[in-house]
DNA sequence: AAGGAGAGTTGATACGTTACAATCGACTGC
DNA sequence: GCAGTCGATTGTAACGTATCAACTCTCCTT
């Protein structure tokens, strides 16, 4: 009774509609136009599915036109949190639809990215939402003509066509800027990552534009200090660097929360308080910075948000009226201890302070 | 020249056949059976294939009786940094089959576990790997029965033929234990989180029997206090009840990190010095713990692996003489400054001291 | 009472691919 | 030179479903 050969136990519409003694036809009408066939008829059928434990092919059903249930999720690693909660917002709104969602981890690695791709194409995807591992987008718009819709994630491109949903990074940076200088620190390290890497590039340049807007000039108020490495440890050699300059900063924005971490860890090391001595702002606000010793300020990124509304930009890809949008998000702040409460200083005055604070307690440890 | 309708710029083999001036046959055999097609051909064929941007239908492939490409991993939550690992460690191992994973969060609904089943099923999963939400495993049973092939994950179980890869959740209970044990402590809370969740219970189990081949009575060692949610903040109505015991203990074994975050925090706060006045263990070695201001020992999960094993099981699962297996692996204890370095304790003399100072402590704050 | 409308149902076909059996040459061994 | 062999290629029949035009009834209209 059993069809096919794959799958021994797998019966077809054909098994149900022999059963249920009305047509195939009539059958597929149960499962995809439940209201042109009477309510008798609809349970007898389904009765007949029940017993036969019945379960459709898509295969199939996609062959003969219809859509595949799933998307495709490109990112760089999915045990980043970050892509971690993107890819819930994601799920979550694709499962509106009835639909699933199929992880592709790239690694950076351009093959894999390909692969993954093609994977998807062949697969008949609903849609790809994808972090792109190259600056080059040409062959995303190509796959998009070839009619998989493509949803650029926390990525925005002027020059390409496609849709795109991202958190304004420009923004996030300029938070955090502003919050320091309205706390009255006029000399703010900027502890960077890769400048290869588009997000180190917008935050500090978000920095500077909060830095003009106070009307003060970037370049005296910035300095900026390379990370050995955007973990926690590559905060380390960064500190040291300070010891060197003659006018220390009264605080530090991190590119990262890792980061930030790792310096709060090389502050306390040598002696300094946090943020009496110097403040400290982190970015991402992953989930412990508010469990360690001093919970850390940070600008928060709607990661969910940013998922569920580029699934929303994919998923309405298929309206004949669409129109390929850019969505941008905006971060928050999320004022913590580590920054302490709102206090005015004088721009010399009680800076210097703190920098000599750290000048001679550098000098302690070495 | 395109034959599909819903992708207007689809070619099929048959458009590649005509360019290529060869049969369908051929081009299917250049895809499937390349050693059976002369070089000169192949090119032929490759060359027809990247003119037209032939991307071949996996739909119809499937249909005609091939694998799917896709696993399903049916979790809790791929949010949660747990599933997060397990899930690379899943992917890495399906890509090397040329695979890739569908992704299902269930948040422990049933109908939501149902529906991602049934899916998975109809998509023509290559199989499942999944976490049950329910203690009820029959209608995995049945669905393994019907040619999707089932794996276990982090759940064993005796009672069902399906295979599973877990974590020995009683020897990591066992592993902390023994290393208090091993420090002299002989008064020992077990922070717990809800007997309905299996690893609480295992966990619990294990200590206990690392307690028996001390040649210690469980009863006596061990105190059991219960979290009042499993988060950090759930720690702290329970680290107030230890004020009022008589005899309080020298060391907090924490049924998992964050709670372990929320005891040390309470402790902390109370004046009191970990690991001097109380030793802490936690589970489950989150990133982060290494990085807060007392780091926790605690006992590691090989996450990743887990994924990867589960995989390997169930890509096993197609073989002709395949047997279901159970594989169980080992955690690891990671020791940081929490628990300190071994010192001997005797049984009633600074372990009362450690208790008089929690108790003192507790006094002055409340 | 004849005709028509409309609601349910159905037979047949196509979707794109695969793999089997069949075909076609060319070449080997005798 | 001929039967036999082997390698390369091809025609074709499925796979399970969705859709459309066609068909059958029933019931209403005139």
């Amino acid at each position: 009774m059993a069809s096919s050969s794959t799958h021994p136990l797998r019966h077809s519409v054909r098994d149900v509609a022999r059963l249920a003694g009305v047509s195939v036809a009539t059958v597929s009408n149960v499962m995809n136009r439940p209201d042109v066939v009477t309510a008798a008829t609809q349970q007898r059928v389904q009765a007949a599915m029940d017993q036969l434990g019945f379960v459709r092919n898509r295969a199939a059903a996609q062959l003969r036109g219809s859509q595949s249930l799933s998307v495709g999720v490109v990112v760089l690693d999915v045990g980043n949190p970050f892509f971690t909660d993107v890819a819930r917002g994601i799920e979550d709104r694709v499962a509106e639809d009835g639909g699933m969602v199929s992880i592709c981890s790239t690694d950076e690695i351009m093959e894999k990215e390909a692969r993954y791709l093609r994977m998807l194409q062949e697969q008949g995807a609903r849609g790809i939402l994808v972090i792109p591992a190259a600056a080059k987008l040409r062959h995303l718009e190509e796959i998009a003509r070839r009619g998989t819709p493509i949803v650029l994630l926390d990525r925005a491109s002027r020059s390409v066509d496609l849709c795109a949903a991202a958190v304004d990074d420009v923004r996030g940076g300029e938070l955090a800027a502003a919050h320091l200088l309205g706390l009255g620190h006029r000399r703010i390290a900027f502890l960077n990552g890769p400048s290869s890497i588009r997000q180190c590039v917008d935050r500090r340049r978000g920095a500077a534009r909060a830095v003009r807007a106070a009307g003060l000039d970037p370049d005296e108020v910035l300095v900026d200090i390379q990370a050995s490495s955007p973990k926690a440890d590559g905060a380390e050699p960064a500190i040291e660097v300070l010891r060197e300059w003659p006018q220390p900063p009264t605080a530090i924005m991190c590119v990262n929360d890792l980061l930030a971490t790792g310096a709060l860890r090389a502050l306390l090391r040598r002696g300094l308080r946090v943020p009496a001595d110097m403040a400290i702002v982190g970015y991402d606000d992953i989930e412990f910075v508010s469990l360690i010793s001093v919970p850390l300020t940070t600008v928060r990124q709607p990661k969910y948000q940013l998922g569920y509304t580029a699934a929303d930009l994919l998923l309405s890809e298929t309206q004949p009226d669409h129109r390929h949008r850019q969505v941008l998000l905006q971060p928050e702040l999320v004022v913590r201890a580590s920054t302490g409460i709102a206090q005015r200083r004088s721009a010399s005055g009680d800076a210097d302070m703190a920098g000599s604070a750290l000048a001679s307690s550098l000098d302690g440890v070495s």
